[in-house]
This record gives structure tokens, C-alpha cells and sequence, in this order.
DNA sequence: TTACCTGGCTCG
DNA sequence: GTACGAGCCAGGTAAT
């Protein structure tokens, strides 16, 4: 089916302005469709680049063709063609037809204003030609059959705030939407035209986007100029839904995606109501004590109250508070300003003041409220020395819980369950380097913003939380992340030590080896280059060097990395000197020159930002600086983690789960052989590899330990013959036979895999064993590598998304305990299956027994869970 | 100059 | 095409 964004929204525009202002008599639709026809005799260039056409090429005509014989017009499709077959078709129309306004689609490389005057070039080509050019070219004037010439989809293109979407995008929307259908429905969400590059990625997006109007009588620049006006505001939903309904687009597109609605949602989703868009909305700027003490007495008085902090920063330890928002009513909001900048001072109440005036409503435990990822502005509010308490429910959490693959940002869960579109963030503040502080923000944009957040909090409360409790898995889980919310507040806040001096000292060893590998590389290559660039890199080791090509990146390109560089290494010096050089660069500008800068001034530690609702399979994302993959594998990498320090008196102290997923899959398999290892502390890797070459546990060499743990391993990431081969460097036979004899050991596992396959496909979603829920939505629909890929991942979901459930148990668990022994003991980073404290020495016996116990008590599975703990003067000598 | 993408590398 | 899930960095390039 063709993709109808960015073509559909130059369609939107285009009929909006011919309806409104130029009537037209005759559209011509031409699509550029490239592919067969290309001519290869005219653009010798582009021999061999060019995709092939698709199939279903009338599909994708068919929904613009439909769109413009809707409209009455009659319509010429005509696929295939390029820059001169689509100037002469104009003519042809205009000579046949007694005409004065031709719509037609095209490519913009037909096409070029100039000095208000057309001329028609042909980029690839570079072909200009000019009046005289034209008519003898094609026999006709082009005052004949063009007055002017526009280009909508490129108006659209570089129209600031209009994104110009590539293919990553457009698969998103795809996926995100699932169906060409409910796109349409969303059709007023769409931003953004569909880039050329579109053509090359994906076949489907291969339709033509820009639309060239052929327009008579008219001054040129007034038309240029209103069509420019036109593509700057088309985000205007209101008047999209209108032209939408006007033209019949909702009923046309469902005819013609008939076929795509007999088939089932792909990733089945909740069901709900959507509400009606209220007519009007009550939002309130707070700005005189009367109107203080009313928003005061009314939340007061409120059984539940979303609340929202507008701030400084993203950084939720930097954030300064610039103003809050509360609404307890759907329509409802008031936004009280407290910190804008400028002239807008004096509109605004005392800060101070204001917040001693809240403070009791916002540490009352008991005073319900309900917030949009609650971590941040729990961090703004102690950020002013305020706790914030009775924090009820999170909407973000919810919609993780209910759909952990979609987005969970306000503005698309505003969309999807409440049909409506908010003012976006960038939309007041602009992005990039030029996007301004919410403080500079003027109060009456600022205030309508934040009380339509609150607002949509609220609402989007009423109805996703009932969705929730259905489920008692669910239920469970989300209880969970809200306790985790709370533990992760405090882990970030806390902070981790860095010993300042030793990363500058390694960044300052590190930067000397490098100039030495750097000289050392020239000479080798016989030339100075950027061993960063795997560019250039490419340009020395396989055209100058001419060293084989062993694998070629997904664009194409030879590919320079590690295990590439590894194989020339046996071969070659260069190669091997560069994979020292990458190893260090990375090192020095990812961890020993970066984490310094990340510190804090005013707590003279390093605070981490835990993602709570970005991995789909409940695990947590570090970022900012991530610290969840600190260097461990090599000895100069752990130094890095030398530099993880306690205060003085203290000591560091690390457990971690012991094969936890390993566990997790004897558990959920069943497999009585694999949980009696577990159940007897065997080294399971030994035992698996006794199992698998069927020897004794005890004559189990260090080579077939080793293919075992690739075998566990892999089999935990749903792998395959060919990569258990390439882990192995054995032939794709034997490490299929090793498999066979794997599940021949261990049937459970192959059961259960079968049975997880066939679970996921059925319902598009698997579980964890505490009924979180993981949604795939790729399993159904799409196929071939990515069927397969979607059902790698549906095998490892439920184990990675147990332990992520097991160690979210354990934070809580631990938190919980310190809190009620009151000690100072603090958890400083979780790494997946391991969690880091900081410890005082007096606390450091009670916290070292109690520690595993507690992690490994939070649940009963079938197989024991063990943790492993350790402590001393710095992380790395903590394992 | 800025913004986005690619290739590569770090972790569990 | 080929093993799951993440974040970050430098270089390269397209758009401004």
C-alpha cells in the first residue's frame, strides 16, 4: 500500500488553496516513479543506483489518483516518467485542453524559479533550459502551458518546525500507527514531509511528494508568497480535520485500505473510549493572592489533583522551578508563574511566599496527586527544598506498563487517548541551540501549555488507570515502578563519587599512547589520516593498502570495525595498532575525559538520569552520563572504575545476581535438568558443556566450558546456528549439532522456545513471570528477517524482562530496609543485575549479610536465586 | 553553523 | 540476513 504522509499532506494543501483561491480546471497526477524506466542513456551517472520499481506501483498511485478524482478533476496518472516525459505531458495537456490552471505532481528537480521566470532544469542532468530551450525541445512555449510553477512538498521541506522526516520516522509512523488507516485518523499528528532518500530505504515510500501548480494569471510573487504562508501552517489541526472531512479523505482511505483492515490490529491494544474534545477550557493564570488562595483551598478540597512543574533545565538536578500547574477538573488548570524572567517579574506572585503557601498541600502524604513522570519533579521540588509527597499515580508509568514499545512522552499518549494534540514543547521554546528557557517564555503561552499538561494528566489518569487494575499482572507491575519511581528518585540523587584527579591522570596517560599509535599508524599507512574516520580508515586499509574486504557495512561500505580489524590483524600490523588506538580513544573521550566534566558542582558527585519507561523489556536505561556501561572487560577499562569512590569512612559494595536470566530461563522452561544444576550450585556452564559433549563434569575442558557459555548465552538471545559458528569460529554444521544436542539435553528449553514462539504469535505479546507484558508488535504482519527478529526477541523478553523485574523487586526490597533501619547506607547505581551501595564502615557488616538476602528473598522461583557480594576501597575492587 | 545519520564501541 | 536490550562519541553530510 503506498505511503500517503507526506503526499497526502501536500495533497491537503494543495486542494485547500485551489478550493480557496485558484480554480482549478485540470489536475494532472504524474508520479516520478523512477525504477524501470529510468533512462539510463540520458543519466549514465546514476546507471546501477537506482532501486527497482515496485510491484505494486498502481497501489501506490492509486491513493493520490483517488484523492484528486475526488474532487471531480479529471486525472491523468501516469507513472515512470522523468523530468522531460513530465514537461511534455504538461504540454500535451495544455495544448489538448482548454485550460488555465494545471495541478500537477512532479519532482523538484524539474523545476527552478528564476528571476521570476520559469525555466525548467533538470538537476541531474544540469540541463537548463530556457524559453527558447523549452520550445524547441518540446514544441511549445512554456508561457503556453506554465505561468508559474510551486513547489508545495519543498515549501513544506524548509518550512522551520517542519521536520523533514527520513526513513527511520516513516517506519516509525508506520509501526507506531500499524495500519494506513490510522493514520489517517491521526492525520492531524502528521508533521513533516517524506524525504527523497525514502525512495532508496523503503519502495513503499517511493511516490513522488512535491506538487508543482501550473498557474495563470496571477502575480508571481503573491502566489509564491501565499503558497508559502500555506506550507508554513499546516500543522493547524483543527483546519486539517476540517479540510480532511470536507474532502471525504477518512472515508476514501478507508475504502482503499479495505483489505488492511480485515486484518487484526497488529499489536492489539487496550481498548477505550476517546473522549469528546471539550468545547472550551477553564485555565487560570495565578497571579494575585485571591486567586492563590482559591487554587489553595480548591486542591485542598480535591480527591485527586494532577500536578506539573515547569523548570530551567532538563536535568532534573539542575532544573530551577519557573512555575507549577494543577488541575483537578478534565478542561480545568491553573498555571502559577513564579519565576519568568524580564518585565514579566511583576506579573508574577513571590516565589517563596508562594511555595511555603504550598508546601504543606505538596508533603502531605495524604494529599493525592497524579504527575507525568513524577521523578523529575520530585527532583524540582527538593531541588527548592521541598519533599514532595502523596504521589498517587503516574501517568507515564502507566503507559509503560500498559505499552512498553510505544512512546510514553505527554504528547503521544495525549494523542492516543484523548484524541488530542497539545501545544508542543518546541513549539514555545524552539529546540536546538536556539531553543529559549520555559523562564523566557511569556506567562500567558506559558500557562495555557501548562495547564493543558495537567489537564491531559488528569484525564489521561481517568482512563488508562482503570486499564491497569483490570489486569492483575499488570496491576501488580505497576505498583512495582511506582515504588521503583520512588528508590530511583534517591539512587539519583545520591550520586556516585568520582575520584576527579585519577580519571585526568589516566585521560592524561591515555592521550600519550595515543599520539604514539597515531605516529605509529601513519607510518604503517605510509600517510597521515583520521584513524576516527572509519572513512578514511577504509580509504587507506582497502583501496591504498589493498587489503581484502571481509564484510561490508549495511550502507555498503567496507566495514572497519573490531572483528573486521581483528581478522586483518593475523595478517597485517595496521590493523592491529588501530584497534589499540580505538579501544583507548574510546576510553579517554567516552569515560576517563567525560565523566570529570559530568560532575556536579553543588554535590561534587555524579548523578546518573534513570530511564524508568525506555527499554520494552522493563529493564532500566542509564544516561547523562550512562553509567551502565562503564569499561570492565579490559584491565585499562576497569581502571575507569577504580575512579568510583566513597566518601571517606566508607566503602564500596557491589552484588549481583548470579546468571540471573540463565535462572530465569530454568525457571520459566521447566526443565528438570537445568534446574537441578541450579538447584546442586553447579557451575552451569560446565555442566551444560558435560551435558552437550557428554563428559564428565570434571573432564569438561576450558574450550568446551567455553562453547557451552556461547551456547547459553546465545540461546538466551534466541541465536542461531550461524552466529553460535561465527561466536565460535567453528563451521556452521558443528555448531548446529551442538544446538541439537543442547535441546536433545535440555528439552524443556526447547519446548518452552516453541511455546514462546507460538504465544507470541497468537496473542503479539509474551510475559514476564510477574505479568508484565511485552508487546512485539513486528510478529504479526511483517515477515521474513524481520518476523524472525521480532520472535528472537519474544524469546528473549520474558528473560530479561524477569530479571529486570527481580532486580526492580530487589532495589525496593533493600531501600525499604535501609530506610527502616535508619542507616546511611545509600544505593548509588543498579547495572542490570547488580546494585551498588555506598556504605558506611560502622554499617558495612549488617549491610554486607543482609544484602544478599534480601535480593535474593524478593521471589520464589523454581531454581534458587543467588547474589554475589563484594566490597572495597573503589568499584572496581568491589567485585 | 546546526542537526541528523552512520559506524563503531561500551555494558548486562 | 543471521544474537537480545541499551547510550554515547567522532566524523560526515545536508540544510541553513
Amino acid at each position: 500500500m503506498g505511503e500517503p504522509t507526506g503526499a497526502i499532506y501536500g495533497v491537503i494543501n494543495m486542494m485547500r488553496k485551489i478550493n480557496q483561491d485558484y480554480q482549478a480546471d485540470y489536475v494532472a497526477c504524474i508520479f516520478d516513479a523512477k525504477g524501470k524506466t529510468f533512462r539510463d542513456d540520458l543519466y549514465p551517472d546514476y546507471k546501477g543506483h537506482r532501486p527497482p520499481m515496485p510491484d505494486d506501483l498502481a497501489l501506490q498511485i492509486e491513493p493520490i489518483h483517488k484523492a484528486i478524482s475526488a474532487m471531480g478533476w479529471p486525472v491523468i496518472a501516469k507513472p515512470g516518467v522523468e523530468a522531460d516525459d513530465i514537461i511534455a505531458t504538461l504540454a500535451e495537456i495544455a495544448t489538448q485542453n482548454d485550460v488555465n490552471t494545471i495541478i500537477s505532481t512532479g519532482d523538484k528537480d524539474i523545476a527552478q524559479l528564476v528571476n521570476g521566470h520559469v525555466s525548467i532544469v533538470n538537476t541531474m542532468t544540469n540541463e537548463t533550459l530556457d524559453v527558447e530551450g523549452v520550445k524547441s525541445k518540446f514544441g511549445v512555449l512554456p508561457e503556453q502551458i506554465i505561468d508559474y510553477l510551486m513547489l508545495i512538498g519543498d515549501s513544506v521541506d524548509n518550512v522551520p518546525g517542519v521536520p523533514k522526516v527520513g526513513p527511520k520516522t516513516a517506519v516509525k509512523w508506520l509501526n507506531e500507527y500499524g495500519s494506513l488507516d490510522n493514520l489517517v485518523e491521526n492525520a492531524d499528528k502528521i508533521k513533516g514531509v517524506v524525504g527523497n532518500n525514502l525512495r532508496e530505504n523503503i519502495p513503499n515510500f517511493a511516490l513522488t511528494r512535491q506538487l508543482i501548480t501550473i498557474k495563470r494569471d496571477c502575480e508571481i510573487d503573491d502566489f509564491f508568497s501565499d503558497m508559502s504562508d500555506l506550507a508554513r501552517k499546516p500543522q493547524d489541526p483543527e483546519t486539517l480535520r476540517e479540510i480532511f472531512d470536507h474532502f471525504g479523505f477518512r472515508t476514501w482511505l478507508r475504502e482503499l485500505t479495505g483489505d488492511a483492515q480485515a486484518v487484526p490490529q497488529q499489536d492489539a491494544r487496550v481498548a477505550h473510549d476517546i473522549p469528546e474534545t471539550p468545547e472550551t477550557v477553564d485555565y487560570v493564570t495565578v497571579d494575585t493572592p485571591e486567586l492563590l488562595e482559591d487554587c489553595l483551598k480548591q486542591i485542598q478540597a480535591a480527591s485527586l489533583v494532577a500536578l506539573d512543574t515547569e523548570t530551567t533545565s532538563l536535568d532534573p538536578m539542575m532544573a530551577s522551578l519557573v512555575g507549577t500547574s494543577m488541575s483537578i477538573h478534565p478542561g480545568q488548570g491553573w498555571y502559577i508563574p513564579l519565576a519568568h524572567k524580564g518585565n514579566m517579574l511583576a506579573q508574577q506572585l513571590d516565589k517563596t511566599m508562594v511555595l511555603e503557601k504550598l508546601r504543606p498541600w505538596l508533603e502531605d502524604d495524604s494529599a493525592a496527586k497524579v504527575l507525568q513522570n513524577a521523578k523529575y519533579d520530585t527532583h524540582v521540588f527538593a531541588n527548592e527544598g521541598i519533599k514532595l509527597k502523596g504521589i498517587q499515580d503516574d501517568t507515564m508509568l502507566m503507559a509503560y506498563v500498559l505499552e512498553s514499545h510505544r512512546s510514553v512522552g505527554m504528547q503521544d499518549l495525549a494523542q492516543r487517548y484523548l484524541g488530542r494534540k497539545g501545544v508542543d514543547y518546541t513549539d514555545l521554546c524552539g529546540k536546538g541551540a536556539r531553543q529559549i528557557g520555559f523562564d523566557e517564555v511569556d506567562i500567558e503561552k506559558a500557562s495555557f501549555y501548562a495547564c493543558e499538561d495537567t489537564d491531559f494528566t488528569l484525564q489521561l489518569a481517568g482512563l488508562m488507570h482503570p486499564l491497569v487494575v483490570a489486569e492483575e499482572g499488570l496491576d501488580r507491575i505497576y505498583r512495582l515502578e511506582m515504588w521503583v519511581s520512588e528508590v530511583l528518585a534517591k539512587i539519583e540523587r545520591n550520586g556516585v563519587k568520582i575520584n576527579e584527579k585519577a580519571l585526568q591522570q589516566q585521560s592524561h596517560e591515555i592521550g600519550q599512547k595515543l599520539v604514539e599509535l597515531e605516529n605509529k599508524a601513519y607510518e604503517l599507512a605510509g600517510q597521515p589520516f583520521n584513524l576516527n574516520s572509519p572513512k578514511q580508515l577504509a580509504e587507506i586499509l582497502f583501496e591504498r593498502m589493498q587489503l581484502p574486504v571481509i564484510r561490508k557495512t549495511p550502507k555498503g561500505a567496507p566495514s572497519t570495525d573490531e572483528e573486521v580489524l581483528t581478522k586483518l590483524a593475523q595478517d597485517y600490523p595496521l590493523p592491529a595498532t588501530l584497534l589499540e588506538y580505538r579501544g583507548l580513544a574510546k576510553l579517554k573521550s567516552t569515560y576517563t575525559d567525560k565523566l570529570p566534566k559530568m560532575i556536579n558542582p553543588r554535590t561534587g558527585r555524579v548523578h546518573t538520569n534513570y530511564a524508568q519507561a525506555a527499554v520494552i523489556t522493563g529493564r532500566l536505561a542509564s544516561s547523562d552520563p550512562n553509567l551502565q556501561n562503564i569499561p570492565v572487560r579490559t584491565e585499562e577499562g576497569r581502571k575507569v572504575r577504580t575512579a568510583f569512590v566513597p566518601e571517606k569512612g566508607g566503602v564500596i559494595m557491589s552484588a549481583d545476581y548470579s546468571q540471573i536470566e540463565l535462572r530465569v530461563m530454568a525457571h520459566v522452561s521447566d526443565d528438570a535438568s537445568l534446574q537441578l544444576a541450579f538447584a546442586q550450585g553447579k557451575d552451569i556452564h560446565r555442566a551444560t558443556a558435560s551435558e552437550v559433549f557428554g563428559v564428565p563434569l570434571e573432564e569438561v575442558s576450558a574450550e568446551q566450558r567455553r562453547a557451552a557459555k556461547a551456547i547459553n548465552f546465545g540461546l538466551i538471545y534466541g541465536m542461531g546456528a550461524f552466529g553460535l559458528a561465527s561466536n565460535l569460529g567453528i563451521t556452521r554444521d558443528a555448531a548446529q549439532s551442538y544446538i541439537d544436542r543442547y535441546f536433545e539435553r535440555y528439552p524443556g528449553v526447547a519446548t518452552y522456545m516453541n511455546l514462546t514462539r507460538a504465544k507470541a504469535n497468537e496473542q503479539g505479546y509474551v510475559e514476564t513471570v510477574f505479568g508484565r507484558r511485552l508487546w512485539l508488535p513486528e510478529i504479526k504482519g511483517a515477515k521474513g528477517p524481520r518476523k524472525a527478529a521480532a520472535e528472537r526477541a519474544a524469546i528473549n523478553a520474558p528473560m530479561q524482562g524477569t530479571a529486570a523485574d527481580l532486580i526492580k523487586m530487589a532495589m525496593v526490597a533493600v531501600q525499604e530496609w535501609i530506610e527502616k533501619e535508619g542507616l546511611k547506607t545509600m544505593i548509588i547505581m543498579q547495572v542490570h543485575d547488580e546494585l551498588v551501595l555506598e556504605v558506611p564502615q560502622d554499617e558495612v557488616d549488617l549491610v554486607k549479610s543482609r544484602l544478599p538476602e534480601l535480593m535474593c528473598g524478593v521471589a520464589e522461583l523454581k531454581v534458587p536465586l543467588v547474589a554475589e557480594v563484594g566490597m572495597g576501597p573503589n568499584w572496581e575492587q568491589a567485585h
